[in-house]
DNA sequence: CGGAGTCAAGAACAGTGTTCTCGCCTGTGC
DNA sequence: GCACAGGCGAGAACACTGTTCTTGACTCCG
């Protein structure tokens, strides 16, 4: 037992240093990860790293689950930071920390929520972590005092919502759960365009620009 | 001189074809595009392609051109159908029109708004036919009788607005263009979720769901 | 101490972008 | 109408890539 964990021990060092190494080249080199680099980088050939990852994808996939679990652990960590009673303390805190991490990981970030990979399609795996920020997200709204109104939500969307709802097992009106994805819709949706560099010439207060956005967005959500 | 222009015809055919067949295969196999698969769909070895592209990038640049192009074409075709004083409708038919054009082209789309490819910096002739749909937001929002009331826009975002403004040679306050890009962001966003699937087990009447956030915008954008 | 199982290495295969050279062949300028 | 420069496609070559399989060594366990 003991012997078979030792094993599994320096087994999982590999494993660990593999993505370690992996997740540098990626950072320097940008979206297209190199079995035959990250082997070099390490002083090992290639065909060595069938042994601790079946395919290429399969090292894809656990670079990913980590780095949804970074992304997640980094937006509760800096909403959990705060009191409870501040609720747009929180919503600010976990957006910042959402752009954060992105600006700090772009690679990963866009292995998250870029392209996806040509022949990789995401496993089960991968939707706990990523629905970590969207539930942080409404749980924040859940306990605002009230939202503004808006247009009503349509029926095919509020049935969608209803479900979503339920199986959460959480007890949120349709609206604020609306409210919420919006919220998250854009928080992406800009620090996309941050990562990708499609604000590099048009704005350069990026951080006043992004505080501003989620302001407006914390005001739609009804965030005291 | 037509002696020439038929030379310059056929290479030009020629251009196009390969082009065409490039964005046939985009469209089958996903985001990374083989100039050997292309030269086999043609019929001609790889390195005839030489003869007309460069090299694989400048392939992709034409088709991120074609690709801005198209999408800008019909976001402005779509909001040019409706008449002058209906802001709402062309507001919406914008929308929609960057919704429709993405979800048929998901591929070249995802050239566009996706994950940057590896190598590749957009060259400057990208830049024009990418700011056709935020031009037309702004100057919806533009024509727009008020705009309701929001956090104030910080000092610095403003000066970076203003120097946008300037250099469009617009004449948009600050307040208003701040909306647009609110606007812009968030349509591109939600396009970006829906088009990379991370909406599939989330919301089922997606179109509705679309509809329905941005016409929250259209009322965060004044538009009556 | 012997054998089982894990490991890394290396060769091989099919595929990629890119470069270069070689003939062909045609549109072009006289 | 003709000779020829130029454009063109083919093919080989180079340096890569992911992946598979075999081979030999080494190590941990009974």
């Amino acid at each position: 037992m003991s012997a078979s964990s030792l094993r599994a021990r320096v087994r999982s060092e590999m494993h660990q240093e593999i993505k370690e190494v992996a997740r540098r080249r990626l950072a320097e080199e940008g979206a297209n990860l190199s079995l035959r680099a990250v082997a070099r980088d390490m002083g090992i050939v290639a065909s060595a790293l069938y042994r601790y990852f079946p395919s290429r994808d399969a090292l894809l996939t656990a670079l990913i689950i980590d780095a949804y679990d970074g992304l997640g652990d980094a937006a509760v960590d800096a909403e959990a930071a705060l009191p409870r009673d501040d609720l747009r303390g929180r919503w600010l805190a976990t957006c910042h920390a959402v752009r954060t991490w992105a600006l700090a990981h772009p690679a990963e970030y866009g292995l998250l929520y870029g392209n996806p990979v040509p022949g990789y399609a995401a496993p089960q795996d991968t939707v706990a972590p990523a629905s970590k920020v969207i539930l942080l997200l409404a749980a924040i709204v859940a306990e605002a005092p009230a939202i503004p109104a808006g247009p009503p939500v349509p029926p095919a969307v509020r049935t969608d919502l209803r479900r979503l709802v339920d199986e959460q097992a959480g007890d949120l009106p349709e609206e604020r759960l609306d409210r919420a994805l919006l919220a998250w819709t854009h928080l992406f949706g800009q620090v996309n365009f941050e990562v990708f560099h499609r604000l590099d010439d048009m704005i350069h207060a990026r951080a006043e620009y992004f505080e501003h956005h989620m302001t407006v967005l914390a005001d739609l959500a009804g965030l005291p």
